[in-house]
DNA sequence: TTGTACGCGTTATCAG
DNA sequence: CTGATAACGCGTACAA
C-alpha cells in the first residue's frame, strides 16, 4: 500500500509538502507542485481515509435511522436527505431498526466514539429511552427528527415534521363532509408515535363532529401490506361495516382498497378509502388515492440541513420545524352509498 | 474527549491492560479486569473508532451502488445484503448513482483509499469503464456484482444473478403459448445491460417462434411509473396495437395497468401484461400481476457472502453464480381477444 | 516556500 | 498477566 511517504521520496520532496500539495496547493510553488502530482500519478496514491478521517477528528458520515426500509414514503425523504448530504460531503449510513425501540445511548455512543458525525432519527419508534444523566451538563450530541410526532421526552431536539394532528384531522373531517358517519382508522404499529399523532387527528375530529368510535373501528395494520390485509378482511367481516377507513399510510391503503375490491365491493361506492404520504403509486392506484401529502423531498433537506448546522455547532433556531401537508382528492372517497 | 489513557489512569494501569480488556477480556485477571471496568463507566469512556480503524485498517464498511434508491425490488435485495452484513459486523453505505454510468476507477480508490473495505454493484448500468492498466498485475479490490446481467468487459469480476434472458424467454414464451403473436416489450433504460439480457430474451423467444417485432413495440419505460406511462399511452394510440406486453419490471408494467384501464380498456381481457422482480406490490396490482420472480433476499444474502470472502482474501469459486427465477402467473395474463 | 518533528488514540510486539 | 513502546498515515506548528 503506498502512503505519503513513498509519494514523497519519489518526488523528492518531504512528506509534509505532499500533504500541502492535497490540502492547500496554492501554499505550493508550481514546479514542486508539478513534481508532486507527476508522483502520485505513477505510483496511484490515494490518501488513507482512515487515516485522514483519524487526524481530523472527523467521520464525514452520518447515520439515518428508519424503522425499515423499503416504505416508499421514506425513499422520498431520504432523497432529500441525500441531496443535501452530497452537497456538504456527508456520506449516509442507514440503519434499520426493523420497527424495534431504539436506545438513545446507543445514538449517543456513536457520536462519542466518532462513528459518525450526527445521526437524523426518521420516525423512529418510542419509547426511545436515554439517561437523563448522560445529557444534562453536556450538549446534545447532533441528532435532528424527521417526521416525528415528537412526544415530550424528545422535545428538545430539533425536529422538522408535518402536523400529523392537523392533517389526520383535515382527512377525517374531508370523510366527514362526504356524509361518512362510521369511519374506521387503520393505524401502524401502536407504538408508534408517528401514527399515534394520526389517531389523535382521527378521534378529534370525530369527537368534534359527535360522531361515536367504535372499538371494532381501529384497526391495526402494521405499516405493512400483509398487515393491513389481514385487518380488512377482519372488517369486512363486520355486521355494521364503517362506510370509510382512513389508513395511516398509503401503502395500507392499496391492500386495503385490494381486499376490499376482492370481497366483490367497490371503492368508494360502498367504501371510501383515504391515505396518508402520497407515494408514487398512489396515482396509478385503483382507483387512485384520496391522500395527505406530505412535501417528503423538502423535509428530508431541511432536516439534513439542521443536522449540518448542529454538528457544525451552529445554533439551529427554533426546535420543531412544521411543515406544510396538503389533502390530495383523487377518487377512492365519496359520498357514502344510500 | 475521554481516551483510553485517561481510562488508564484511573484504573492505574497501563493503556495496554485497557486495551487488552477491550479486545480480550480473558487475558485480564478478573481484579484488574473489574478496576478498568470500573474507570470506564466512571469517565463514559467509548473507544475512539477512528483510531481504531486508522490502526487496523479496517473500515468495516461496504458501499452499495444502485442506479436509484426507491426501487422495491432492490430494497428486497439489500435486505439480504443487510442481514449478513450485520452478522459479519459490516455497516452499508450506500451510493445512488441516479441511474448515471460509474466509473470503476472511482471504486477501485474507495478502496484503496480505505473509504470502504468491499463494494457491491447492484445493477450497474453499462460501460463500466475502467482502466486495464489499473488491474493489470493487481488483485481485484473486493467487488461483487449483482442483478447484472454481466458483460464481457466485467465478467472477471464475482457475480450473484439471475438468468436474465432465460427468464425473459420464458415469460414471452408463455404469452406466445397463450396464442399471442403481437407482444411488446417494455424495456428500461437502454443503457441498462440489466434490461439489455431482458430483451434479449424477448426477442430470441419471439423469433424462435417465428414471429415478428414491430419497431413500435419496442418502449422505453426507463423503469419508472412516469416513463411507463408516457410509453404505453403511446402504445395504445397505435393501429395495430400489441395484444400483450411484456415489462421490464413490475413497477413499469403497474403504469402500464393503470393507463390501459383508464384508457376504458382491460387488462388483461383486452391486453396482457407481464412483469419482472415480484415486488411486494404484485400481489395487491388489480389484476393481480403475472410476473418472474427473483429470489431478492437470497440474491443479497449470496452477494454479501461472497463479497466477505473475497475481502477475506479467500477463494470464492466459480465467478459467477446464477439462482433460479420463477415465473408467477396471476390475473394479468390471458388468451388474446378474438 | 519547504522540511523537521511531534501528536492524534489504538493495537501489537515483546520483555518482564 | 502486565507494562513499555513502536508503529499506523497524516496534518501542522515551528524552524529553516
Amino acid at each position: 500500500m503506498v502512503s505519503i511517504k513513498d509519494v514523497a521520496k519519489i518526488a523528492g520532496v518531504s512528506i509534509a509538502t505532499v500533504s500541502r500539495y492535497l490540502n492547500s496547493p496554492d501554499q505550493v510553488r508550481e514546479n514542486t507542485r508539478n513534481k508532486v502530482e507527476k508522483a502520485i500519478k505513477d505510483t496511484g496514491y490515494a490518501p488513507n481515509t482512515l487515516a485522514r478521517n483519524f487526524r481530523r477528528g472527523k467521520t464525514h458520515m452520518i447515520v439515518v435511522v428508519v424503522p425499515s426500509i423499503g416504505i416508499p414514503f421514506f425513499e422520498a425523504v431520504m432523497e432529500g436527505i441525500w441531496h443535501v448530504a452530497e452537497e456538504q460531503d456527508y456520506s449516509i449510513l442507514v440503519r434499520d431498526t426493523r420497527y424495534n425501540t431504539v436506545d438513545f445511548d446507543e445514538f449517543s455512543k456513536m457520536i462519542f466514539s466518532k462513528e459518525a458525525d450526527g445521526i437524523i432519527l426518521l420516525s423512529t419508534l418510542s419509547p426511545f429511552t436515554y439517561d437523563e444523566q448522560v445529557l444534562s451538563g453536556r450538549k446534545h450530541p447532533p441528532i435532528v427528527l424527521s417526521c416525528e410526532s415528537v412526544t415530550s421526552e424528545m422535545s428538545q431536539f430539533p425536529s422538522v415534521r408535518i402536523d400529523n394532528e392537523a392533517a389526520a384531522r383535515e382527512a377525517t373531517q374531508y370523510l366527514i363532509s362526504l356524509g361518512h358517519k362510521k369511519i374506521a382508522f387503520m393505524k401502524g404499529r401502536s407504538d408508534s408515535t408517528l401514527t399515534q399523532g394520526r389517531e389523535q387527528g382521527y378521534r378529534r375530529a370525530m369527537s368534534d363532529a359527535k360522531l361515536p368510535i367504535e372499538p371494532d373501528w381501529l384497526l391495526e395494520g402494521q405499516m405493512s401490506l400483509e398487515g393491513a390485509r389481514r385487518s380488512t378482511r377482519k372488517l369486512l367481516h363486520q355486521s355494521d361495516r364503517p362506510t370509510a377507513v382512513f389508513c395511516a399510510n398509503d401503502e395500507m391503503a392499496m391492500a386495503a382498497i385490494h381486499e376490499i375490491k376482492t370481497a366483490g365491493l367497490k371503492v368508494p361506492d360502498d367504501i371510501s378509502i383515504i391515505g396518508f404520504d402520497d407515494i408514487r403509486f398512489s396515482e396509478v392506484m385503483d382507483p387512485p388515492l384520496t391522500t395527505v401529502a406530505q412535501p417528503a423531498e423538502e423535509i428530508g433537506e431541511r432536516t439534513m440541513y439542521r443536522l449540518c448546522r448542529a454538528i457544525e455547532g451552529k445554533e439551529i433556531g427554533q426546535a420543531t420545524e412544521t411543515v406544510p401537508h396538503k389533502l390530495v382528492v383523487r377518487r377512492s372517497t365519496a359520498p357514502p352509498p344510500g
